[in-house]
DNA sequence: TTAAAAAAGTGATATACATCACATTTTTTT
DNA sequence: AAAAAAATGTGATGTATATCACTTTTTTAA
């Protein structure tokens, strides 16, 4: 178990550097969590407690339209953060569901761990400014895909970028993240 | 002038407190810069060599594809942060636009210059992270719009959030945020 | 290891939206 | 104030993609 949170040390050490001090002060406010395909981390109208590091598995996160659809936020993998953010960020219920694809393995930190973390810890207010940074950034180049793209075009980026993804996960889940119809995904390429 | 700065100021202090002693640190890192409509802050194959934070007037960004056209990424305003934060993070060259819709003054803050305020000030580096943390929400909730919603519901949706806006500016630049054709978005409403 | 469930493929048809072409109105510039 | 440029509206037509219905294949669970 301990190496799980050397693992989650490493994360962290690949953009700032720590004190032991400061780890020794870090880690007990990440706890340690395992759970099997289709249960959930999140679901709509309940309280968002945490955001969560993934140290493996696959994890989605999604909303849920009227007609019943899904629509895939993202793909959460090793080494990925994930939650409902507006609802974790608000202290509000939910708006969308967050599960896992195969079983995973995580941290769960809290709203007030990690502002604690965030002012004792100058180092971690910039770890988590760096990333989300980059996590900014993503979602601008996927709105520009949405944008600017056809559906197959982003399939055939997404097969570049992520082809083992693609492979692990039902294209239905793929079609839901790229906004197209599975149907529609399936008549792709040759 | 000074009073520029003082809206800075403020602007950080929403979030964060801040010492005279750290202002008189951070100010001088901020440049106060116009440019007239039409104008270009950043221009695809230039360098990026800031962000910007808007202090009245109104500008885009937007990525130009093969056929020319246009798709915008951001309207910024008063009180907004823009750039092409891609390249700015990577500091590689540009590969959107980014331009005034209106005559414009802003701050301009290099990436040494806030990463040099973060390191030094742990106040600012929290500031940025809370920042671009609900950057990253705010466009969380517009790829879910971009996935679930018909294009004519993205407008009405646009319209309710920001109506000023949607007169503000021409209807084609607004169509190329949607993601919708001019003419199509001239169809809508009635 | 067999039944049940989920995923994937495919034809037929429907539709939201794009594109093209051109007229009209509004805004900008001289 | 006149001329030029930009924005807007609208008909006609084309197309990418959705939806429905059903079959086949693969995966999961009893």
């Amino acid at each position: 178990m301990q190496d799980k949170y050397q693992l989650l040390r490493q994360h962290f050490e690949e953009i700032i550097t720590l004190t032991d001090e400061e780890w020794n002060f870090i880690a007990p406010h990440f706890e340690h969590k395992k759970l099997k395909k289709h249960q959930f981390l999140i679901q709509t109208g309940q309280p968002v407690d945490c955001e969560f590091w993934i140290i493996n598995g696959l994890i989605k996160s999604y909303a849920v339209d009227e007609k019943g659809s899904e629509h895939i936020l993202q793909f959460a993998m090793e080494d990925y953060w994930v939650s409902d953010y507006y609802a974790f960020q608000h202290q509000i219920p939910a708006t969308i569901f967050v599960d896992c694809i195969e079983d995973s393995e995580f941290f769960c930190l809290s709203l007030e761990s990690r502002e604690t973390i965030c002012q004792k810890i100058p180092a971690m207010a910039n770890f988590f400014r760096i990333k989300s940074n980059y996590g900014f950034i993503g979602l601008q180049q996927r709105i520009l895909s949405l944008l600017t793209q056809t559906a197959e075009e982003r399939y055939d980026a997404l097969l570049f970028k992520l082809p083992k993804l693609v492979q692990r996960v039902p294209k239905k889940l793929i079609a839901a993240y790229l906004g197209v119809s599975r149907e529609t995904l399936s008549r792709f390429k040759g």
